[in-house]
DNA sequence: ACCTGAACACCGTTCAAGT
DNA sequence: ACCTGAACACCGTTCAAGT
């Protein structure tokens, strides 16, 4: 009995996939995709870059993993209890904040979809569908079709902030493409013409709701 | 005169962007995102590695001629003067077939969305939504909402061919995704389990269609 | 102008060897 | 059981040297 409580403390410093995946986040704040190596996390664990391969099977698992920490947190944070189109649009908008801090969050879900964080946005989404009175026979189509317009425009949204940095910069990237596009060829690109002075000016959330809000609306008319 | 007609012929074998690109497709259609390499290329083609520099700039530019090529030609293949809402149908399941034939053009599209094959899928969804007869101020949002689920869908559809192989392969893919989401906490995620029979045998190219019928119902009912 | 191919600076992953 | 770090088999990209 009295020897359990002197059993050897843990080294403070022992690897967990916990601290491993809280590092990974770290460096992908700080670098994007790119700078997330096994050498580089090593380097900041102060341990050798084998090591991490006992706590973790490769850097698909690590980068899964490092999502799924993001998504949990953010789907956490949510207040339930909301009516359901509330609690969509709260749904979506936590997802994309998400992202707004994280920007590789938004590759990493689009370019594997099928990962457990992406499950816990659509069982989110597939409550919250049923809470709205969808016929059983539609919930499937009509809560995969909001994940889909989720997940791309999380692919698309990460794009732009990839480029390091705040929103200036996204802010900057968003004008190069929009001159680009003011200089097409206006018979065979007449609309993207018209829409580059938009796209500018745009604003992301906006045009996120708005997207949400047009499948909502298509919802509601079905039934 | 007579001496241009005698100018040298150009070597039958000689470089061009052209020839690279549509090597690097029967790669990637061969071996995915990972069968693409400067050497596999540089084999095929029978030249050295550093000679692929000279036409184009990198492995990114290389990706995205790559997808261009691709999506011109699904996008040529259409046939015009449909009304608008078959228009956009007939646009999404040209976007839909090129992937399913070429499943890394799916990962390419969303993890790239401002490349030119992107614009112009968003200009055929823009001259139709135009129309439409959608209000000037609605069309950009209506237009990218569109172009986020196409590209989400892309990106979800594409994972699921990755692992080579024709339809059973995804089909087999399905059915263990599914067969995991089946035994999942039926408290936390009581939504999941329920679509998991519906997800073994549902139809892919239906659930596509349903979503974008989806988002022009909410078009519809705006205006 | 266009091509060659060795060289450079990286990767992810493995594994004998340590504790 | 867990960690070390050199070694392996690759990458994309560059660049002096060729034609």
């Amino acid at each position: 009995m009295a020897g359990e409580t002197h059993r050897p403390e843990r080294r403070a410093d022992a690897l967990t996939k916990e601290r491993i995946v809280e590092a990974a986040v770290a460096l992908l704040d700080a670098g994007g995709a790119d700078g997330l190596t096994f050498r580089a996390l090593a380097a900041r664990l102060a341990t050798g870059s084998g090591a991490i391969y006992w706590h973790i099977a490769d850097k698909h698992a690590l980068l899964a993993a490092a999502t799924d920490h993001v998504i949990a947190r953010a789907l956490a944070d949510r207040v339930a209890s909301a009516p359901p189109r509330e609690a969509i649009r709260a749904l979506a908008l936590a997802v994309f904040d998400a992202i707004d801090a994280h920007p590789w969050v938004g590759a990493q879900l689009s370019g594997d979809p099928w990962q457990y964080a992406v499950l816990c946005i659509l069982a989110g989404i597939g409550a919250q569908v049923t809470a709205l009175g969808v016929a059983e026979r539609h919930r499937f189509n009509a809560a995969t079709a909001l994940l889909s317009f989720v997940l791309g425009l999380a692919g698309q949204y990460a794009v732009g902030s990839r480029l390091v940095g705040g929103d200036k910069d996204r802010a900057a990237f968003l004008r190069d493409v929009a001159a680009r596009w003011a200089q097409l060829d206006p018979e065979r690109h007449p609309f993207v013409r018209q829409v580059a002075a938009r796209l500018a000016e745009h604003d992301d959330r906006e045009q996120f709701l708005a997207g949400i809000d047009l499948i909502l609306a298509g919802l509601e008319r079905a039934h």
